[in-house]
DNA sequence: GTAATAGTGTCTTTAAGACACTATGTA
DNA sequence: TACATAGTGTCTTAAAGACACTATTAC
């Protein structure tokens, strides 16, 4: 290791190298549900496969930055969006071409800039997430287009999805994450709705505001949500700053 | 990006590709302190300064593959050990050399382990971790050697130290590492220091007992801990199956 | 018996689940 | 005024923190 270390300081051409990508997971809620975003490949391999929007990462180019360039490019999103790394997968075979390691990340939407990079691109399509309401471990998942058949996934990306989710699920109630899903101001019941879509369960609606109210991480606007049907309810607002501790 | 896949579909020499390599966090606890395994850089860049075990990753060979290389050959680490990926960290100057992008992973050795992989090599240190009991964020670490010395760390290996502490306190109460990092026989005692010396802060011990009996994780043997001295303790062992949800 | 740690009983406190209740807007 | 959802009061239940107590073994 040190020895080649050392060699690879004075030949980085000693070595075969592997290509690297950023892949991303686009992630919203619309209708209730929990979609990700997903291209149609339109060359071989994986030839009319679904595949996760990716490029390869540049020489001098930072991971989150190639990460930031997929999303304005490939869905034109360029306001500021959640957007974390979620694991590198490396198989030697996970592509036939050629040895490809790709850092996964993925990107939370509101669903007005989900819609909208969706009108965008015609080669997009919005795919219900549908998997297993287990916290522990999301074993696999199923991404379904807009009429209720599988999307066939192309190389590792439904493995991709899946550990996004496990992720997602496994934040939700001690990071502020739900927020980054929701316009600037919400209702509770539509934090909630996002809270039960991601975990895939129903739950408690006291409890579920007590707790909510209880971490600070919201305040109330004055506003009520007008346009509904019957009683409108108070709009709230991420507040950013304040935390509280995991248990 | 299509276009970019296209041609490097057929001519992957046409990009020029970082290259990749694997470090390891090697942690253990001696003295019911944490402690990470260190080795001294011969050459430059950064010579004489303190960098996590790794190396490259050979072009047909898996990521983890490489971690495990890595344990066998720098740390003569062979037994099974816990070895999970940690974060890839990909910034373009993080290595003067050229571009880097290594993925981290963290292992957890018995402290057994963890001292027989000390004598036998010589340029390995035992370094202390030094951070704020703050499970939020752990912002940065310092690494002391045995005489309280503070190590300057190559890289940005400080950082991959302050994410693998980080992830290590995260996942403590909701999943059962922390036995990695005992023998197969332990004490309840023992188990709490553990969990002490990882969140840098004393634990209430009925509490403790208790939620560890609640979990399923571990079962009595009947033997005692013999040798020490006054009342012996219970031995448990890890059951390595049953399993609890976070709340 | 004494020292010193192993291990438990129990009271308090905190927060989640359950469920019924009140409140308030639109139609 | 009726409807449907917003929002709350409160009882129960589960589990953590605190702290004092008992248990056991080497010496």
């Amino acid at each position: 290791m040190t020895e080649a270390e050392f060699l690879a300081s004075y030949d980085p051409e000693a070595f075969a190298r592997p290509s690297v990508t950023v892949d991303l997971v686009l992630l919203g809620i619309v209708d209730g549900q929990l979609k990700a975003l997903l291209r149609r490949r339109d060359d071989y391999p994986a030839k009319g496969k679904w595949a996760l929007p990716g490029s390869f990462v540049a020489i001098d180019e930072g991971l989150e930055s190639a990460a930031r360039r997929i999303l304005a490019g490939e869905a034109r999103i360029v306001r500021e969006v959640y957007l974390e790394q979620l694991y590198t997968f490396g198989a030697p075979a996970r592509d036939p071409r050629m040895r490809i390691i790709t850092v996964a990340y993925y990107a939370l939407l509101p669903t007005a800039i989900l819609t909208e990079a969706l009108d965008l691109a015609d080669d997009l399509v919005l795919a219900d997430i549908v998997a297993e309401p287990v916290i522990e471990q999301v074993g696999t998942v199923e991404l379904r287009d807009p009429k209720g058949a599988t999307l066939p996934l192309a190389f590792d990306h439904g493995d991709i999805i899946a550990t996004a989710l496990q992720r997602l699920r496994g934040k939700l109630d001690y990071a502020p994450i739900a927020f980054a899903l929701l316009p600037e101001r919400f209702t509770l019941r539509a934090l909630q709705d996002v809270h039960e879509a991601i975990l895939g369960t129903s739950l408690n609606k006291p409890a579920f505001r007590r707790r909510m109210l209880d971490t600070g991480w919201i305040e109330g606007t004055g506003k009520r949500d007008t346009g509904g049907a019957f009683r409108p309810a108070e709009l709230f607002r991420y507040r950013g700053k304040a935390r509280r501790g995991r248990r």
